[in-house]
DNA sequence: CTAAAACCTGACTAATTGGTCAACTGTTTT
DNA sequence: AAAACAGTTGACCAATTAGTCAGGTTTTAG
């Protein structure tokens, strides 16, 4: 498509004639941080294109460049709220709790945030394969605090027999690997389940596999 | 950079002034190859750049579209070269075998490659997660094939009593996920391993993990 | 030795695309 | 009501980059 500022479509509501400011920035922020975030994933950054990502989210180009200021900015404003997503999967964890509930919890919380929101998910792991250029701040400190801590609690888990798992941050790897999978690899998957989308029961059927699966691996049941 | 032809580098090896035909495609096509996996994995398909890539092989931009026509090419040759690897790693398995032999094997090998050559797990990641617009092929023909045939045997096993896995599909994908992760994630993982590139046990340390761990999940052992 | 074939490369071109801007319309405030 | 402010947009520009090509050099075959 040539450079084309073209309107094809107004946003699914029908746009009443007046409309606050305040809604109009943030339904069109909204539409624009979907449409990035959909946009970046298929074509990662380099390859998305603004004109792309306008007309993702049915505004001209230049409207795009109104809310964020930039590519950049605006791919940094989607990287953003990927990382409150992962913040608020956190499971509460301490020396106290019982690992099997908790890890159980983890897992799954993790598995379905990624059948949710697969898009997001894919981003990430582009970022990070790609070396995490903009994630290195997010990486070495919420991220690095947070294994950090964990990794302790499971260390003490171990101690106390409650567990046979000796090298915690192994374990982290293993179910982050294995629940984001479903959203990264997602087209595989799918495709070697021939079909062409996730059903209702998949989410149910990949957790009824992890659960156990895992914690069997860790010594518990 | 600017468009800029310079040749800034001569090859590693000092060229002598006689080299054969065969000679120099072989060498220029494997350094030019060696160069696209670097880029495209750093910058993805749009963000390489047929310059960029032409630096880093230390060859001027019109060589590498004497050898590779374009950048589609290119493209696809390097994937092919990824594929390849794909078909050697493959394990021998029959309902006679030993699934705890074979499945310890096939961990084993699996992350072997992660490691040795993270660059091209990384691409075949990022490819998936696109879409996999360039491996529709692969993934519907060859490989749907492989996994079909030995979710036939795992079934087996299971029947047999011999494993306690009745949906092989999502041990594959466990498995995939879990060795693959060591690769595709390296920045993750080694950062949060307070370093900054792998060092020479942590393939042991990761197989030392995950074999008694995934044989554990199954119910062997 | 010579002609053909293969290889090499600087300079150029056409297309794409991020970003700007000035003029405009609609909303809010005083 | 009218000034000030926020949102909208088509047209434009400068930079980047895939791909071409003509004329060169080196290797090979006869």
């Amino acid at each position: 498509m040539t450079q084309n500022n073209q309107k094809e479509e107004t946003s699914v509501t029908d746009t009443p004639s007046h409309r606050s400011q305040q809604a109009i920035r943030a339904q069109n922020q909204a539409l624009i941080l979907a449409a990035a975030e959909e946009e970046f994933v298929l074509q990662s950054y380099r390859g998305a294109t603004m004109q792309g990502i306008a007309d993702r989210a049915g505004l001209p180009k230049a409207n795009v460049h109104y809310y964020f200021k930039n590519k950049k900015n605006l791919y940094m404003a989607v990287l953003r709220s990927i990382i409150q997503e992962w913040n608020e999967g956190l499971v509460t964890m301490t020396v106290d709790s019982d690992p099997k509930t908790v890890i159980e919890k983890f897992v799954r919380t993790k598995l379905h945030q990624a059948f949710v929101n697969p898009s997001r998910h894919k981003l990430f792991a582009i970022e990070v394969i790609g070396g995490a250029p903009h994630l290195h701040e997010f990486m070495s400190t919420t991220m690095k605090e947070w294994v950090h801590d964990k990794a302790q609690v499971m260390k003490e888990w171990h101690k106390q027999g409650k567990i046979g798992i000796t090298d915690p941050l192994q374990l982290l790897i293993l179910i982050w690997a294995t629940t984001q999978r479903y959203a990264e690899f997602e087209i595989e998957i799918v495709g070697l389940m021939d079909k062409t989308a996730y059903d209702a029961e998949d989410e149910a059927r990949a957790a009824d596999f992890l659960v156990p699966f895992i914690l069997r691996g860790c010594g518990l049941e």
